[in-house]
Order: C-alpha cells, then structure tokens, then sequence
DNA sequence: CTTACCCATCTTGTATGCAAGATTTGTCGT
DNA sequence: ACGACAAATCTTGCATACAAGATGGGTAAG
C-alpha cells in the first residue's frame, strides 16, 4: 500500500492496488484507468494491465467504453440500490446461520470498533469510509467462508463508490451506532436480532443517499480549482 | 448452444460457453481448456481466450497452473463445503427476505417443477442436474437482482462440478421433493419457512456427497476405455 | 459569433512473436 | 526389465505491432 508508483514496483497487482485504492475513497467514481499509464506506473506492458481490468470489470468495480478507456464504474441509482439489497440478504444470512461468537471475534470486533471511534474523533473522513465498510468484511471474515468475504468485499468497495456519488453527509455516529448494536446483538447470542439490525442498519444508509444526483462528470476538475461541490443548475445555458 | 464448433461460430461468447457446459454437466471437473484449441475453435487468437479465461477464473469456475494450462476447476472438500455454506446463506437470505410471490412468479416456478418430473420420468440424468441448478437461479431471478443471480449463477455451476466429483448416487426424487417443499412454503406466503427448508435441502444435499473421494486424474481417459470408474487400488505396484 | 467539418492524436481491440518453463518421449546404461 | 537422463515438443507469460474507432482542435463557411 506505501510505494505504488515507485518505478521498483513489483510485487504489488494492479488488482489490489485499484481496489485498495476504491476501499479507502482514494479513487473516485468515474475515474478514468488508461492502460498505458497504469502500464508504466507498474512498469509491465499493456497486456497485464488489460488481464487486471478484465478482472476487475468481472467484480463490477470497473467498466470500459468501447474504444474510450477504462473507469471506475459509477453504479446508477438502480444498481446502487440493487447492491444494497444484495448486501441485506447476505448480510443477513450470515447472521442469521451464525451461533456462536468466538473470543478472538469478539476481540476483533471490539478493536475495530474502537478504531472507528477514534476515527470519528480524529474527523478524518477517509479513513471512517474505510473502516465503515471494513466493518462488514470483518464480519464476513468471522464466518470463515472465503467465498462470502470475497463477494463482500466487492460489494463493500461498489458500496462506497456508491456513497462517494449520492451521499451528501454522511452521518458517521449514527453508522457506528449501528455497527455497535450489531455487535451487542452477537455478544448477546441473538443473531436474529444481529441480523434483523443489520438489515435496518443497511436501509438506514441507504436512505441517506440522494439517488436523484447525477455522478457528476466535472468532479475532478472541480476540485482541483477548489470550487464548491455540485452546484445544481450551473450550465452556461442561462440566456433568458 | 449448437454449433459450437461451426466454423462460423461468430457471436457465441467464450465464457457463456464453458459456463453453459457446465451448467448443463458436459464438461467435466479438471478438463483441460487450452488456449490453442479454444482458439481455433472459435476462431481467434489466444488473445481473447485468455481474457475469457481470465474472467472464468476471478468466477471462480476455471484455474491456471503455471505454464501447464487452463483446467476446469476440481473443488476441493474444502471448498465444496464453502460453496455449500455460502449458498445457504445467500439463498436463505433471498427466502427470507422476500415477502410477496408474483403470479408469474409462481408460474415459473411451477413450469420448473414440471419439467423436473418429466426428466426424472425420463430418466435424463444429464438434463436433471441441469435442471436441479436451474432451480436455485430460478429463485433468485424472482428477487430481480441481477447481482444475486449472477452470483447464485457462478455458485451452481461450482456446485455441479463439485457433484460431478463427489456425488456417487445423487437421488433425483428426494432433491426434486425438496424443491416442492419449498415453493409450497413460498405458495404460503411462510417465506422463513422456506428459507429453513432451503438450508435443509441444501444440508441434505451436501450429506449426500463423499467427501472423502479423490478427483480421478484418469477419469477421461477411463471412460473413453470403457473401464469401471474408480477401481480403489490399482496401481501398477503390486508385487508381493 | 456560430456551426459544420475534417484531420491529427489518442484510445482500446486483436493478433502475433518470442521466451521460459513443464511434460513427454525416446534412448542409453545398468 | 527397469531407471535415469536428455532433447524435442507443447504450454502459457508477456511484450509488441498494427488496425479501427473515438475525441478534440482548428479551420473555413455561413
């Protein structure tokens, strides 16, 4: 995760470091992955940095346009909606088939919540997103099943691109207020209930969102000059 | 689905045809795909066999071994008891999660049922395992979520593999039985209680298997000899 | 000033070539 | 008859070359 464009990079894929990159809300939406330039960030040919994205287009974490390049894929509202409502059936499947919280689970858990919180008081922003969808992971990960944490993780990276697009504000106590519910419920034996909550939890989210936003195509530049996020109706087609 | 081997097999994808083979049990476990044959046969380069390959593998349904080839995967018990254990979970969930059958919905699901008694009728093992997957995707296309079926899509076509290695006499009748049970719960509107008996249906299935059985490397060729399949011990050794 | 069009440039799509490693087969020695 | 060794053959890994399409900028016409 240190040294990606180092020209020594070698043993880091290009698959985890764009999915590194997605999971921690470096890389944005929409972002274009042109294969000569990854090619020579990672110093190999184009025909590596094709198989990754093939791969990773595979995980519905990237898309190509025919002949224009590769992106980040910018999840519609339908499917933003859809990968919430994937992550609510197996989420809480997973829930609901467990029966027991091991000790270093719990432990786990308890860690990662601590971090959060601390995340939380420190404000950094990026680091909550990450650790907000590591959460999920992490749960996956009690269930042992690599098969589920693997689908999970790609579902939890489209999740935050997702945020990234129609999130205005998101309330980052009241996501960890849920995970700590989640928690509880575990503790208590009552995956039913761990489950029934992370369902809520999910919806919560994914009330948050705005899915009328359009993924703005300008973001990029509008940041770089420093200029105030989305601005409704600025198209210079004002001639009254 | 036809003339695979047409020479004019234009818009036939390389991985909806392997995975299409599978799903319908005429590729076996550990078959070799190798990237000239497939080329030739659909008339291209490596190029764009080794991108479906690619692809095929990040689904978990082909693998590579360094610089020896592209076999078809051999689940390990391993991961035949992960492939089980996510389906429970995802396809509990999808049950549970659902509250309402459609009329078409039922429709299909009844025409499924139909077809699977005609083929047990029929004695089709071939079209029986196909159609004893099919269910399963079946269910998942009434939630509308394409990333559901998708996944569900991939976890069937593991799942057949994994019968074709390790189910010795797979009981068409209980499996068919299983699935009427399910769809009664779901024709009343007790979607728990379908989800119970999916996980029940799944566990039943899963007993079934002999996980102890090895993957036969010499099964092709035992069978294109006409010889008993899996004679325990006989090995060249035998010197007393 | 606006609009239409064309060409230079950049992008991916696909094929091909070459190298490195694995396997197999044939041969030789015991 | 058996086992070891070596060369020939086949496999994928990776890079590169070239073609086809998309984009953007400049120019000329209205």
């Amino acid at each position: 995760m240190q040294d990606l464009s180092s020209q020594e990079s070698a043993q880091v894929s290009i698959d985890e470091a764009v999915v590194s990159g997605i999971l921690s809300a470096r890389i944005r939406p929409g972002t274009r992955l042109s294969e000569n330039e990854v090619a020579s960030l990672f110093n190999v040919s184009r025909t590596r940095v094709r198989e990754a994205m093939m791969r990773l287009e595979q995980r519905g974490i990237v898309k190509v346009s025919p002949r224009r390049g590769w992106f980040v894929v910018e999840p519609s509202a339908e499917e933003a909606t859809d990968v919430y409502a994937a992550r609510r059936v197996i989420e809480a499947g997973l829930l609901a088939s467990m029966n027991h919280l091991s000790d270093i689970g719990r432990e786990t858990l308890h860690a990662h919540l601590t971090e959060e919180k601390a995340a939380i008081a420190a404000g950094d922003r990026q680091r909550l997103t990450c650790l907000m969808g590591d959460f999920h992971i992490r749960i996956a990960e009690l269930s042992g099943n690599p098969i589920l944490v693997e689908i999970l993780r790609d579902l939890t990276a489209r999740t935050i691109l997702i945020s990234l697009i129609y999130q205005s504000d998101f309330h980052a106590m009241q996501s960890h207020l849920g995970h700590c519910r989640i928690v509880t419920a575990m503790e208590e034996g009552d995956f039913e209930k761990a489950a029934a909550l992370a369902v809520e939890h999910l919806d919560e989210v994914e009330t948050g969102l705005d899915l009328t936003r359009r993924p703005d195509p300008l973001a990029d530049l509008r940041r770089s000059l420093s200029l105030p996020p989305q601005v409704p109706n600025a198209t210079h087609k004002t001639k009254p």
